[in-house]
DNA sequence: CGTACCCTCACCATTTCTGGGGAGTAGAAA
DNA sequence: TTTCTACTCCCCAGAAATGGTGAGGGTACG
C-alpha cells in the first residue's frame, strides 16, 4: 500500500542496482524491484522507435501488453500522445482523456490492472527517439498527489538511468555517425528546410542556381537520399542542420 | 577550487532555491549560485529554438556571449553539434574536436575563460526544442572525471529544473498548439520524408495521386509551409511525424 | 606535387511538383 | 439535424526540380 506520509526512501540503492543490470532480463527484474521498493502497482519503460517499432519492459500483465501491441494502441494511448507533445514529466490526470477512443482505452487499461493513477516521464533523444518511463497505481487523487510530489525527482533520475541501460543493450538504437556536409551544403539544406525555393536559396547565398544544384546533389548523395525532401529530412534527423 | 574527494554536497537547497526563482534575472542569479555551490568556473543554460533563435543564461562573460552570437557559433560549436546527436549527458572530452573550425572555436573559448573541461546535459522537448545545461571548469582530466562522476545525477536534476523554470518565464517557447495533421496527412508527410515521390506515396497508400496531392496541400496549409520540403521539415521539427 | 575535396559556373531534355478549378461520401461533433 | 472535417476522385497548364555531362580555380594534406 502507498502511504500518504510518503517518507523519503533511499534512492541510491535503486540506481546502483539499475546501473549494474546486464541484459534485458535484468531490466525486467529492475522494474519489478522499483515497483516493490515504491510499493506501486506498476513500473513500465516503453520505447518508441523512429520507425514506429516498440519495445516495452515492465510489470504490466502479458495479456495487456499483447493487447496493446495487437491493437496498435500506440496511436490511441493518451499517455503516449500527451507526453509526445510535452517537455516535462506529467501526471495522467493532466492528459487529455476527452476523446471517445481515449476513454475506451482507459477503461480497458484499468480492466487490465493498469491503475487509475499514473505518472510518466518522457525521455527524448536525437532522431526523434522517444521513450517513456511510467509508474501507475490504484488509489485516490490526494494520496497519489502526495506520492508523486515526494518522488518526482527520484523518478526523473530512475527514468534517465533506465533509458541509458536500455540503450546500452540495444546498440541498434544508437544513431550511427553519418557523413558530414560541407558548409555550403549545410547552407543549402538549411534554407531549403526553411521553405526557400532553389532560386531563392541561390539568391540568398549569392551564387548561381546551377552551383546551388551541385550542392544539393552532393548533399543528397552523401545522405543517401532519393530527392531533396528526403535529403532535408535526413539532414534534420541527423542533426546536421538546425531549423 | 575543485576538490578531488568530491564529497557529496547537499542538492536539495539548490533545487529549492531554483524552484523559487521568479523571472529571468532570478535564473541568472541561480546559475551563479550553482556555480559557487559546486565551485566550478561556469554554469550555463543555453536554449536553441526550432527557428534557430537562441536564449542563454549563465556565467559566461558578456564578451564571449556577444562574440558567440555575433559569429553564429551555434553552427560550429562542437558542444551543440555533439549534444544534438546524443541521448545522454556528455563530457566535452568525448565530443568531436577534430575539425579545424572546432579547434579554432575551442581555442577562442578557452581564451574567453570558458575552461578546458565541460559537462553538458542535453534537454529535449517536443517540436525539436532543444536546450543544454552546461558546467565548465579549468582543471586536469582526473579531477574533472572524479567531479563529474560524483555530481552527474545532481546535474541531471538541476538541468531539468532549470529548464522547467526557463520555460515557465518564456511562455513563447512553450509550443503553441500547432494545428495537428489528419492521419492521412501524417502518412503522406511520413512517406515523403522517407524519400518517396508523390507517385510512390500514392501507390503505397493505395490512393490516387490526386488524392494524395490534396493531403499534401492541406498539410502544407496547416503547417504554414511554402512547399513540400518545407512542410516535411516543419512536421518533423514539430514532432508531428517521426522518421 | 599529386590527389582529393570544395566552390563556382553552364546547357539540355525530362520528370515531377504546384495551383487553379470541381464533386461526392461517410462519420463525428454541435 | 445540420454542420464540419476527413477522405476520396478528376482535368489542365505552367512552374520547378532533376539527371547527365562538362570545366576551371582554390585549398589542404600527405
Amino acid at each position: 500500500m502507498l502511504s500518504v506520509t510518503t517518507a523519503r526512501q533511499p534512492l541510491e540503492p535503486i540506481l546502483e542496482d539499475l546501473e549494474k543490470a546486464e541484459g534485458l532480463a535484468a531490466l525486467q527484474a529492475a522494474s519489478e524491484q522499483i515497483r516493490d521498493h515504491y510499493r506501486v502497482d506498476h513500473v513500465v519503460y516503453h520505447w518508441v522507435d523512429s520507425a514506429g517499432d516498440q519495445y516495452g519492459c515492465g510489470t504490466y500483465s502479458d495479456t495487456w501488453r499483447d493487447r496493446y501491441l495487437e491493437q496498435n494502441y500506440l496511436r490511441v494511448d493518451p499517455v503516449i500522445l500527451g507526453c509526445f507533445q510535452r517537455f516535462h514529466p506529467v501526471d495522467w490526470k493532466r492528459l487529455d482523456w476527452s476523446s471517445k477512443a481515449a476513454r475506451a482505452f482507459q477503461a480497458e487499461a484499468i480492466e487490465h490492472g493498469v491503475g487509475n493513477q499514473g505518472f510518466s516521464v518522457p525521455i527524448r533523444g536525437p532522431n526523434g527517439q522517444f521513450a517513456l518511463f511510467t509508474v501507475s497505481h490504484s488509489c485516490d487523487d490526494d494520496t497519489w498527489a502526495g506520492w508523486t510530489d515526494a518522488h518526482r525527482r527520484d523518478l526523473i533520475l530512475i527514468a534517465h538511468t533506465f533509458n541509458e541501460k536500455a540503450l546500452e543493450f540495444e546498440p541498434d538504437r544508437t544513431p550511427e555517425q553519418s557523413q558530414s556536409l560541407s558548409p555550403r551544403e549545410v547552407d543549402a539544406m538549411t534554407f531549403l528546410a526553411m521553405g526557400y525555393s532553389r532560386a531563392q536559396v541561390a539568391d540568398t547565398l549569392a551564387i548561381s542556381e546551377h552551383t546551388l544544384r551541385v550542392y544539393i546533389e552532393s548533399a543528397r548523395f552523401k545522405l543517401g537520399a532519393m530527392n531533396t525532401t528526403h535529403a532535408v529530412a535526413r539532414a534534420m534527423s541527423r542533426g546536421l542542420i538546425v531549423v
